[in-house]
DNA sequence: ATTATCTATAGATCTATAGATAATGC
DNA sequence: ATTATCTATAGATCTATAGATAATGC
């Protein structure tokens, strides 16, 4: 898989200079080594997602991880240092992604909306981005999403790191709805991205609460009723409460 | 503390009846072995509510427990069978709490709204009074807070019998929001629930994530700022939806 | 020659239990 | 006599490391 990626990435770049190929010879066979080693952290990774989206950080231990694929527990300490290492590689492989989607739908939208943005655009870019991030990536996201739900509300697991690095999209968001609501106090709007982000999260855990909740008419895999309601449904509550908060400050001011 | 609740619980039972006391005769003094066994269970759950929502299950050891309130750690299993059993048991201490208290708020409200309950009312009946909980009930409502937010996004541990208990109240809440919506659909109040309840779960565990990413304008534990906000913000969303979807199948239908 | 994987094992920690000790209860 | 707490310890499990073995690489 890696070696793929490899691949693609070389015949992706700068197409027009094939007169200087950057490294000796590209090999006409994926070298052996090198496949085998990236199947092996790449298989490691993946049970390490899932177990740990089930578990916790504390609740798998290297020999969970290492039976799942079928290798010896000293194995994850030929790839990696130790435990907390394994769940830090889990977080880089995939958190970066959904921040560059996001990030560029919301540069698509910007450029798209000609100085006049809508709230509902805004969230659309980031919200349905992030869905489609997850719904349509396998199994590896599902998991990875449940993960990032867990570790949202367990801030002592690191949540820090990966705040730091989904900062400059929320921030870009945010931005786009200060235009949207030109209006809106700073606290409103930050208010409401934590209401957005708190369904969000609730949504990539997929706890099949909402199935059982509503005898089966609802299902935490459905995605794409997800996406029909959110975005639409914070619009709302942003304008909703500007609105009224905006109409109360009025109102105190003439007292 | 213990103590306390069963005295006030014999005085508050049927004051009209004095004539016959249900034991031999209430004690003068609280008597000191079962005061010291309330007062152990109770700073043992104290100890294990605040590890478990720092670490989850698996992060916390029973000699962890033990150590935070100065005990040997077999002493655990003199109160308990296992940490299971205390995990149970924290659970148990607060959770038919908070569910009672929202009953009692809900049939409050719809007695007070005499037929015609709105989606705000209902729904600060039910927010509003958990915040206050959670935020008025001091540090042991604060960590049972943050714990039952990692729970309602980690299935795995145990979430259904927090569900089960729980199922009530929400049922009772989306009832009066069918009322009070009489043209939503069923899909519509629950995805509009499940919104609610993921903004209100990370509003619980008191991240701090809002307080860095709005540079301090807002604060986590602000939970007088998100009572001004959340129900306000919710009702719109569940307005809006329901009148957008609605034109939609309107259109639809013309079609 | 280097890399990937496994074997063996040390040392720490964790849960759980049996039984001793020190306090209160009647 | 009963209850609350502690001591001692067994057995399991967990992390981490040293070193052997079996592949691939040049």
């Amino acid at each position: 898989m890696t070696a793929v990626s490899i691949e693609s990435a070389f015949y992706r770049g700068a197409p027009d200079r094939l007169e200087v190929p950057p490294m000796t010879t590209p090999p006409r066979q994926p070298r052996r080594k090198a496949e085998q080693r990236a199947e092996s952290l790449e298989q490691l990774l993946d049970a390490a997602e899932e177990l740990f989206s089930q578990h916790g950080f504390y609740g798998v231990t290297i020999k969970d991880i290492a039976d799942k694929v079928g290798v010896h527990k000293s194995l994850i300490h030929y790839y990696f240092t130790d435990k907390q290492e394994v769940f830090d590689k889990v977080m880089a492989r995939r958190a970066p992604v959904t921040s560059g989607r996001r990030m560029e739908a919301l540069d698509a939208y910007e450029a798209a909306a000609g100085g006049k943005p809508t709230v509902e655009g805004a969230l659309r870019a980031f919200l349905d981005t992030d869905l489609d991030t997850y719904s349509n990536g396998g199994d590896g996201w599902r998991h990875f999403g449940a993960l990032s739900a867990q570790i949202n509300n367990t801030p002592a697991w690191g949540a820090e790191v990966m705040d730091r690095l989904f900062d400059p999209v929320v921030l870009r968001l945010i931005g786009l709805l200060r235009q949207a609501l030109p209006d809106a106090t700073e606290e409103d709007l930050f208010w409401g991205y934590h209401f957005v982000t708190g369904a969000l999260t609730l949504s990539l855990a997929r706890t099949g609460r909402i199935d059982h909740l509503s005898g089966g008419k609802c299902r935490s895999d459905d995605f794409e009723a997800i996406k029909e309601r959110m975005a639409s449904f914070m619009a709302h509550g942003f304008i909703g409460i500007c609105h009224d908060r905006a109409a109360e400050r009025r109102k105190q001011t003439r007292e």
